[in-house]
DNA sequence: GACGATAGCCCTT
DNA sequence: AAGGGCTATCGTC
């Protein structure tokens, strides 16, 4: 049986949100879609509608199973670690690389390219020690989610 | 080997 | 101050 796929438009990234599900309880991953083509809005799981929260300013930790098997450990660690920061928080990528016990900072930087379920998995959170620091969807959505969360930060 | 979503140092304007 | 070059570092490909 094939993947759900849920969808969402957020309108503070200006970007339809596809939320793939396995067929279990696990996500799968969350792509982000330029507005270009007209999708159709589809909210089937407790998390899409979380989400949509997420972006009308609710300050939620996402907390959900998520597959990250097929990835190498140093990155899964990564991807834990990261999981780990808070809404409003951030940390830097040479934090990140303590925090699991190494110095390669920029592979750091590296595993979180990788992240299959941005968001969730708060990537954006992770930042330059000087700087924002990068981000794969493109350095304006990062710099939207870490706006909306530092508006929001007061509110928990 | 080369390349990074880094960081730090040292230089020049 | 701010920006550029150089290098240490280390996990992937």
């Amino acid at each position: 049986m094939a993947n759900e796929i849920d969808i969402i438009y957020s309108k503070i990234l200006d970007r339809y949100i596809e939320i793939e599900y396995d067929t279990g309880t696990k996500l799968h991953s969350l792509r982000f879609v330029r507005p270009g083509k007209q999708l159709i809005e589809k909210k089937t799981r407790d998390v899409t509608i979380e989400l949509e929260r997420y972006f009308e300013g609710e300050p939620i930790d996402f907390s959900l199973d998520v597959d990250i098997s097929y990835l190498s450990p140093f990155e899964q660690k990564v991807l834990a670690e990261t999981r780990k920061i808070k809404y409003g928080k951030t940390i830097t990528y040479s934090e990140l690389a303590e925090k699991i016990g190494s110095r390669a900072v920029r592979a750091v930087g590296n595993a979180l390219g990788k992240n299959p379920i941005p968001i969730i998995i708060p990537c954006h959170r992770v930042v330059a020690k000087k700087g924002i620091g990068g981000y794969s969807e493109g350095i304006d959505i990062k710099t939207r989610l870490l706006e909306l969360e530092q508006i929001n930060a007061n509110n928990l």
